[in-house]
DNA sequence: CTTAAGTCGTGATTATTTTCACATATACAC
DNA sequence: GTGTATATGTGAAAATAATCACGACTTAAG
């Protein structure tokens, strides 16, 4: 494929760059420099320069970076042109959280429809995104190759298993569970409980007063 | 402080292979190979090895790991015992998520009380925690260290500045807003929006088939 | 036109993390 | 016992990521 030399971490840190750029653009900012975006994002600005320079030469020395043409190189590089269609599986709180989220704003993705197992919840809308039962999911789940798994971790498996057998390709999984999957359907993990243990583990032993330098951006 | 060495990568996984040697323990499992628990959690066997070497020699050879001696290890190592304050600031979906989650299972943070701005939420209880309104925060909270951020982006900055006044240590950040605080205090960013951004851009940009092997594992 | 201040892009370095691969030790079947 | 399969712990290598530091170029002021 095209950019396959980028690292992950700077792929990770794009859609970051690309959301301030569009918050500096509404501001009626023409200009930005990497320090100045680094104290935006917390990210060191030889970081930034660095991830910017493997899409080749866009800023200018001595000047910075024009935030019109970085937002529409972004753009393309991104693909926030075309939209990507998301299933969101488990309207409970999480889920319900991600369909009044409005994701359409700055993004790429859209979820475009959601199910669960609860007979109140079926039939309904939450955010205009229609929710349907679980056991229609193969039914009703056509051309969609991104989801969401917000169930209880002891559906994981099982629902993994419909999911990829329909054709999904990409998961972010907030469940307790790490889920099997072929090589090649993708998933990220996302475990609000061990974020948060981590976060006191850190917190109890590295302390970062001081003497270590601004070590708080770990995630 | 006690193990300064251990590297952040291992730290970010402690959590979870504790989760699992819990499991496994209820399971009545009483050894485990660093190959078995590759395969739950989905983590390199010579990267489990490595992590737990950190620690001093905490297996056998040809043998494995003894359950329950790992266990009780980690629950010293990861201070199981002792728990720790948790306060949550905003209580819509997605902080009411955090209030039905169970985190005292197998785990040593406790949500104690949680903030919102909402009259018809303030008086009121979640998960048995009870919600007070936003305006008391400096007066209710005492002796808190860790914070979840589960608030609107444009009112990420001040409460923010509320909380590290207060004595804050470590904030759990889920609002887009990429918050300023002291050296001294600790933020990891939660960002739904990115994550799932990021998820898209791998899915199109770094093919996995079988050509490269297990890649799916990013986060 | 000259100069000073600002800023990028990147070679080189350093730091961090993962993975390989094997010597060494254990378990267990017979 | 003996032999075979099994697993650890770790030195070394590889992969990945972050940071330093500076030459080259731009801008803008005088």
């Amino acid at each position: 494929m095209d950019q396959n030399k980028i690292p992950q971490a700077t792929a990770k840190r794009l859609p970051l760059y690309y959301r301030f750029l569009n918050n500096l653009q509404m501001q009626g900012k023409t200009r930005v420099s990497s320090k100045e975006l680094s104290e935006a994002v917390k990210v060191d600005s030889a970081t930034i320069r660095r991830d910017f320079s493997y899409f080749g030469a866009l800023g200018k020395k001595g000047y910075g970076y024009n935030v019109e043409y970085l937002l529409g190189f972004f753009r393309k590089t991104l693909d926030q042109d075309e939209m990507t269609d998301v299933a969101l599986i488990g309207v409970g709180n999480l889920g319900t959280a991600f369909l009044n989220y409005n994701f359409t704003k700055n993004n790429n993705t859209k979820i475009k429809l959601a199910f669960d197992a609860d007979p109140n919840k079926v039939g309904t809308k939450i955010g205009g995104i229609p929710i349907y039962h679980i056991d229609d999911l193969e039914e009703k789940l056509d051309d969609v190759k991104v989801a969401i798994l917000t169930i209880p971790a002891n559906e994981a498996d099982r629902t993994t298993e419909r999911l990829v057998a329909k054709g999904i390709k990409a998961i972010l999984n907030f469940t307790p569970a790490r889920i099997t999957v072929p090589d090649d359907v993708r998933v990220h993990h996302i475990d609000l409980a061990i974020e948060l243990q981590a976060l006191v583990y850190f917190l109890k032993h590295y302390p970062l007063d001081n003497l270590v330098p601004s070590k708080e951006e770990v995630h």
